[in-house]
RNA sequence: GCGCCGGUAGCUCAGUUGGAUAGAGCAUCAGCCUUCUAAGCUGAGGGUCGUGGGUUCAAAUCCCGCCCGGCGUACCA
């Protein structure tokens, strides 16, 4: 809000200098000695200008028309740095203005009329999530909530394989521990099988539905197997799922695609713009014309499709369907899938501009400084219910959160369990129950509450610094959003945090004097609503109490 | 071999798209509760930004080489 009113200022003075061939950056200086926010304008248009870079400061301030009483000082600093101060006025005004916004402090309307399918988790139902998953469903599902907050019409959506060799797998693993239990104990099990425990579980469960009655290890009689494991795993997730707040309404699954006829119009197609070819039995793409490094098996000799095939069928579904923006959400090992895809969708005539991928690198989980393994097929499998059971949805929400996507993720055991300061999470939250409490106490007490509200009684420095930090909740909603990376949000509530335990402990509300009471706590009502809309968008609950 | 991601304080990580004296949390050390919740606040120490070159007024940030770690490079998904 202060970037805003600032940049348009510095627009109207360079139009009036006739310079029109620049990018205008403002920062907020990191040493306070430098001002509220600055520029670095005039040492960018010393090339072009060939004039000296303080020169053109001081051109562009002589024909600045600003208010005396919003800007307090404008200086020139450095090699050509224009540093700008605020008066205490200027965020008094700031202040009113997001008080007019109340709750919906944040909501903004880029997305207005604008349709966006957020794909995430879409892991196959093989068997039960684990971290990794996690916090691709964490991204996602916060990515979705930022988009809404931007005005998107927001489509959550999971895709799922209930077709191929992984869930042919699953039927295998399954039928072997049915026949171990039921039978022979010594039957074998399949080498690349699942080897977890909840495969027993499910074995179990089957016979106590269905008995003995199909011991027999036909096709036909796999099928059921499928089937069963596949609704069974699937209930797990959504229940997962719904226990970190994630609720995605949208599912999409890979067999609709065959049954649709959605593949081999594909095939059709891609053939027709001569970018198949047939070679050693098999059907390939030809991702070389289109600028790739190596072709790649489009379908298998056995006739089944690999996994490309549907990939590239469904975005084009998502093209057809009519978004404007198609956000992914992958972790490190499936990007390679990435390129042909996006480069195959593309031949087919489509803008892939719209699409934004997102990966995420991978999660380790260490418990006393030791890696703790979680491979679902070896079945040693550390699955996020028992993560969240151990340390609770916030806990884990905000720990796969707090980091930018690209980077490994470290998940401490320790720490999260820590239910202490240590944890950062309850920091935030503590900062939000502490004002309830004020809240609360200022109810109790029936201290009568004038409904004119004069700003001008802020004149503390943490009291400016609180406001200033708010101001910049709009700008990092979009920032999060637009760079995908919700840790932006999430540092900045710990910091907005911050500055706000620094102005409980400077400021008294209760007990001063009626201005000073009123303007405080309207403040402290803000800073609330802040904490809570980010809090919200990262899934993560408010308590009231703590 | 090739491709993608990363290498910043003892540990985990930021770093506003090239800006001013490189930051935070944890850990360590020293202080602050008769006052709205001490799950808090104040202060101190801690750095060859993996490494060698280059680009310019200015490089953790951009370009090139090298080293280390993760992932990928399937007729698995």
């Amino acid at each position: 809000m202060i970037k805003t009113y600032l940049s348009n200022l510095l627009k109207e003075a360079l139009e009036k200098l006739k310079i029109d061939n620049y990018t205008l950056n403002l920062d907020y200086p990191k040493n306070l000695e430098n001002g509220d926010l600055s520029t670095n304008i005039a040492m960018t248009l010393a090339k072009p200008l060939k004039k000296s870079p303080k020169q053109i400061a001081q051109d562009i301030i002589d024909n600045l028309h600003y208010d005396k009483s919003l800007i307090s000082k404008i200086e020139i600093a450095g090699n050509g740095f224009i540093n700008f101060t605020f008066s205490a006025v200027f965020y008094h005004k700031l202040l009113e203005q997001i008080a007019n916004y109340g709750q919906n402090f944040g909501k903004q309307e880029i997305g207005k009329d604008k349709k966006v399918i957020v794909e995430y988790v879409s892991a196959n139902p093989t068997g039960l999530l684990h971290l990794g998953h996690g916090r691709n469903a964490i991204i996602g599902d916060t990515l979705a909530n930022l988009y809404e907050w931007l005005g998107y019409d927001v489509t959550r959506e999971y895709y799922f394989n209930n077709a191929g060799n992984q869930m042919r797998n699953l039927a295998k693993s399954i039928y072997a521990r049915y026949r171990q239990i039921l039978d022979n104990p010594n039957y074998p099990f399949p080498e690349d099988g699942y080897f977890g425990d909840y495969i027993i579980q499910i074995a179990k469960d089957f016979i106590a539905k269905n008995g003995d009655k199909v011991i027999e290890a036909t096709d036909e009689n796999l099928k059921v197997f499928q089937k069963f494991g596949e609704e069974w795993n699937f209930i797990g997730i959504k229940n997962t799922l719904n226990r970190l707040n994630v609720n995605q309404s949208s599912y999409f699954n890979e067999n609709s695609l065959y049954e649709d006829g959605k593949i081999k119009a594909l095939l059709e197609e891609l053939h027709q713009k001569d970018l198949t070819y047939e070679k050693d039995g098999a059907i390939w793409l030809k991702l070389t014309k289109l600028g790739l490094e190596d072709d790649r098996v489009a379908v298998k000799t056995t006739g089944e499709p690999t996994y490309r095939l549907p990939d590239i069928a469904y975005h084009r579904e998502k093209f057809l369907r009519g978004f404007d923006e198609i956000v992914d959400i992958f972790g490190a090992d499936h990007i390679a899938t990435v390129p042909d895809v996006l480069a195959t969708v593309k031949a087919l005539g489509f803008d892939t501009k719209k699409v934004k991928v997102v990966i995420h690198q991978f999660v380790t989980l260490t418990e006393n400084g030791q890696q703790v393994k979680m491979s679902k097929r070896s079945g040693k499998s550390y699955t996020l219910d028992e993560l969240i059971d151990e340390v609770g949805a916030d806990v884990v929400r905000f720990f796969l959160l707090m980091r930018g996507v690209n980077t490994h993720l470290e998940f401490d055991l320790n720490l999260a369990k820590e239910q202490s300061d240590k944890n950062p999470v309850f920091y935030l939250q503590y900062a939000y129950a502490r004002i309830s409490s004020i809240l609360q106490k200022v109810k109790e007490q029936e201290i009568s509450i004038s409904n004119s509200i004069d700003f001008s009684k802020l004149q503390e420095k943490v009291e400016l610094d609180l406001i200033k930090k708010i101001s910049d909740f709009p700008k990092i909603i979009y920032d999060a959003c637009e760079k995908n990376e919700p840790h932006i949000l999430s540092d900045y509530l710990k910091e907005l945090s911050t500055i706000f335990h620094n102005f409980y402990h400077h400021c008294r509300i209760i007990g001063e004097s009626e201005g000073i009471f009123v303007a405080r706590l309207k403040l402290a009502q803000i800073t609330q609503i802040t904490i809570k809309n980010g809090l919200d968008i990262l899934g993560i609950s408010s308590p009231e109490k703590m």
